[in-house]
DNA sequence: GATGAATGAGTCTTCATTCAT
DNA sequence: GATGAATGAAGACTCATTCAT
């Protein structure tokens, strides 16, 4: 038996497409899972009985579960980032403030109606997971594109590197602190009452 | 048989006395376990050995293991807070944002002599505790009391109770996430660096 | 309730009683399993299945697998040698080569009847198992008991210390292997065709 | 479809090459791996990552591990006796004793430079792979071969063939023996020290 | 109150083998 | 012949919890 060219292709593809199947679904079941049930009441089992695929196929893919979540935070906590960033140019904002502002409102915005998301990332987003991203190309390129970006943005107002890194430090914690409490936990005010204050307060922080 | 008032105040103190012993030892040494190889990889079976107690005696004190974390982080946590605040009260400041900061370095300084229990401390504190601390007599009198001594000082200032809630809450949580980041990862710089930037931001947020 | 002090001694008794039955079932499970299905063969799950107790009283007992096949190993290979030596000082032989002879005579012949002990012994006992037994002061009784029994018997005799321990070691390797190989695999004779080969072999290595 | 005798050969000698190359390198990534990490802990992963074929390609050349075990072991056993045979050959000793020391002594020295290979083929040398050597009529040659070659020394000795048989068996035992615990474990004496002992032993052994 | 032997469900992980391509 | 993704049974080991003493 022999294939053209073509029929060839069509079976690679294929087959590539099968093997991004399983892998796909031991993504979705392990988020599901873990937003669910949370990380530690999963198992590798739930995990493979939910995609459906054999135990042997998760460790084709996988180390180890922390392998499938530092994996699945990664993804989502950058493409969140990404749609950000994204939307952000599109307003084509000039103030610096205003950037920074619009970034941090969408985040919330779309934690706002992604809860479990919110909690997955609150629990397991690290410093350590950064330098992770830092080290896989096709992340870094988002992660540098917003440091570039930031910088960028940064070098048109007259702030001292480091001191402005810290503020944007304390800028990221506050606001993923205030998110986690006040959307899932409705502490000490919901959301949309701790908004005006986180943003009052950011703007505090960046004028100079 | 009956006993009389003395015998029987002896009897409890007695009893309570050894219940102390065996319990105290297990907490110590679940404190030491959990600080040193961490939650996850401590086992009852290990806290019992330490303590130097049977397994058994374990579920006499605690409902699981769960129980026993919750309970020595609110210990430790009500502890350090009280003494934070006692050691403000000695210096007498007349002014509000003076205090807030001496409370705050405080805190700062004892959990920088103390990065396992701020360990501990980051990554399980939780609103959730806090409101079984209102369940619980003992600790609530310390959390009641610092409530009433921020809002007593606060009232001398002219700010809406909502909106000072909502700051001291962001002030506490930027506090803790600054804490652990710049303490146990050193990121994005060390304590020392930091905490002139924090200061700088608390003293923000509190201006009016 | 109260006990007198008999009925406490009853009560203990019992309890050692009943781990001892727990203990001394996973060995003879395991024993009949090694020597049947092979130690490769033989899985925890089969082993705490023909004892009939439970998964995790096997690890109450030992490490793991390979602590209860050494431990097993010890006390039959142990277990022979005393009995070898006991039968040999009832027969109160004066000759040296006769009373080395009789000893391999006694183990031989009780391997024949053993065949399945035979099989084990002889794919897992090593020198480092024999360390084992010094660290073990039980089994070090008869080791030691069994060193000094030659050494005196060999001391009748003008005989340098180390070449003597050379050659005994070299009877004791003979002996097994000829006993493996006749008596498991029949090669290349029948332990009844082998026996005064070896015991030619035997004599002529301490004649000196 | 028909090919001339001398395409047919091209095709099978071509085949038989491709067929090698894979085949070999199986082989020598099997014997690398065993030798190194252990049989047990050597996968068929493992062998055919390091020999750059895929999995399903081990199952076209080996039934299974211990196949491969097996083929590896009768190589390398028949190839050290085929090189002592050869050395010895060239020495024209005349005499039957001197020839017989001259071989084991050429393999005692030939293991002492590969003491993973003496490792593998002590745990794993049986008379069964014997047999099997029987079967296989490459192996069988020099198998056969060192056979009559002793037959013919011995024969110019007055030695019955029974005895002359199960003395060299003994001989051969014990020459193993004394090569794993010298070499290897350095019990009860290293190899150097062990030798003359040995050879004092075989000349006995070999004296009628 | 105190003990600690016993439990067994639960978890991770490995790996020889198959088979569609 | 060659591939390598997929399988899933099998195995080792853990540990919170119970309960008879």
């Amino acid at each position: 038996m022999s294939f053209t060219a073509k029929e060839k292709l069509t079976q690679i593809s294929k087959r590539t497409d099968n093997k991004s199947i399983k892998e796909k679904n031991l993504y979705e079941a392990a988020y599901e899972l873990f937003t669910t049930k949370g990380i530690y009441d999963t198992s590798i089992d739930d995990i493979v009985k939910k995609a459906g695929v054999a135990k042997g196929t998760f460790y084709l893919y996988f180390m180890n579960k922390y392998d499938i979540i530092d994996r699945i935070i990664l993804k989502k906590a950058s493409s969140i980032i990404e749609k950000a960033v994204k939307a952000t140019e599109e307003k084509a904002l000039s103030d610096y403030t205003d950037i920074v502002i619009y970034v941090i409102d969408y985040i919330i915005e779309y934690l706002r109606e992604n809860k479990k998301l919110l909690k997955l990332i609150h629990k397991n987003l690290s410093w350590g997971l950064y330098r992770k991203a830092l080290a896989n190309p096709e992340e870094y390129k988002i992660m540098e594109y917003i440091r570039k970006y930031f910088i960028k943005v940064i070098n048109e107002n007259n702030m001292k590197a480091e001191e402005l890194e810290n503020n944007l430090f304390m800028i990221i914690e506050l606001t993923g602190s205030v998110c986690y409490s006040s959307i899932i936990l409705q502490e000490p005010a919901n959301i949309d009452e701790m908004k005006p204050a986180l943003f009052k307060m950011i703007k505090k922080m960046l004028a100079n």
